[in-house]
DNA sequence: CTGTCCATAATGTTGAACAATCTTTCCTGT
DNA sequence: ACAGGAAAGATTGTTCAACATTATGGACAG
């Protein structure tokens, strides 16, 4: 009778695994800013949220804590990562050193100037339709594919990585368009001089510009905190 | 009644995460050797072996397969990373660009140098004692040492996982003694080199050192898989 | 020998249970 | 009134058992 009868029902089956999907949209969650730095995540009311269950939810839980967009503390749960001062600085020491290397060694013609061309004019584009998010992301891309002319897999994805905390830290910035505008036209001039062929240059511009990047961002952060 | 009494017993709470515990015995089953590449790791049997459920054990394969030395295909499980050609010409491409750059921009007196040169000693002496795997192990951390001139966590974090992406290379390697006896001699000089403030000197010494690994590896490498 | 079907085993996912720990509340004694 | 602490409640850590779904291997037919 009815005993056999299946209660739970999932029907059908995950074309992807569901781990990954859920982790992508909590991904999005921290980036659109829907979860706020310093936020704790209940295990039940996101696997209800979200509906999987609280196994589930927490191996994506220890993803994205290995990601750096989640913190882990014991016994108390995970909250969204709170960038700090220090998380900056890191963040642009990175920067620094595996963007500009990788322009230094990059060389005309390689895929990855495609795209940091469209990213280029995505970013104009965004800018002329007043969509700083969509700037942000231009961004992000632009910078992306920068380190791709490195042609390493695992750099390429750890950078990612790091370019994702780097939204987390947007987030807890006022004024996207102040924040965001002043680099389209950078990545700009970034590119023309990758076109013609001038990559130590580009990546010396590319130094300077990170470097006043932080100075900005942090003063941005400061005035965050405070205000 | 009976129907309280609890059969279940993990009498003792955890001191530290369990999840981590087992991460850590795994990757060293991985480095020891005795989980070999390639090798299909069964959920039920694992769990077992190491007195876990199979949920946990599925959150440290979540963190394995995140650092890379477990791959997962989806319904089949997980396996021990198997590292191909692309994995050491990536690995080394990813040496070249962080450690050379972390060297040339280190200066005097910062307390990774110490580190270094712990390590120098330690794998003179395993080397002495014949210990090959303690020297493997003492080159590791000289290389992790350096990355630590750069005063990143994250950097420092991501560049561990790809050292014990090299190891697992290593793994592969027949004759351990002509694999990494000549490391010793070379990190040596760059100590010296580094301990002179010679900073661009020694990261150009150990571009020349690297690439001249990555040939020594990817020969023995192709001689591993054939013979 | 090759392709199909079925039994078997593995993974993917869930829900419930309980132990350990943190948090809040409330009581008590001074 | 208030500091201290015990009890109650909520949350995480971990396990187990169940079932759906997908691979694997073998029997069988052509």
């Amino acid at each position: 009778m009815a005993l056999i009868e299946n209660t739970t029902a999932p029907v059908s089956g995950p074309a992807q695994l569901l781990a990954e999907m859920v982790a992508d949209r909590i991904r999005q969650k921290v980036v659109s800013g829907e979860l706020s730095p310093g936020e704790h995540l209940s295990e039940v009311a996101l696997s209800e949220e979200l509906q999987v269950s609280r196994n589930t939810l927490r191996e994506v839980f220890r993803l994205l804590t290995k990601e750096g967009i989640l913190r882990h503390e014991a016994n108390r749960g995970v909250f969204v990562a709170t960038p700090s001062i220090s998380t900056i600085i890191d963040i642009y020491r990175i920067r620094r050193l595996i963007e500009c290397q990788a322009l230094a060694e990059g060389y005309p013609n390689h895929p990855a100037i495609a795209r940091m061309k469209k990213a280029v004019e995505a970013a104009r584009q965004a800018r002329e339709e007043g969509k700083w998010l969509s700037v942000g992301s231009a961004d992000i891309a632009f910078h992306a594919a920068i380190v791709e002319l490195a042609d390493s897999s695992r750099l390429s994805s750890f950078f990612a990585q790091i370019l994702l905390e780097l939204r987390l830290v947007f987030g807890l910035l006022q004024d996207p368009e102040y924040l965001h505008a002043p680099f389209v036209d950078q990545n700009q001039k970034l590119l023309e001089q990758v076109e013609l062929g001038n990559f130590r240059t580009a990546a010396e511009m590319l130094d300077s510009y990170l470097l006043q990047a932080e100075r900005f961002i942090m003063l941005a952060y400061a005035r965050a905190i405070e205000g």
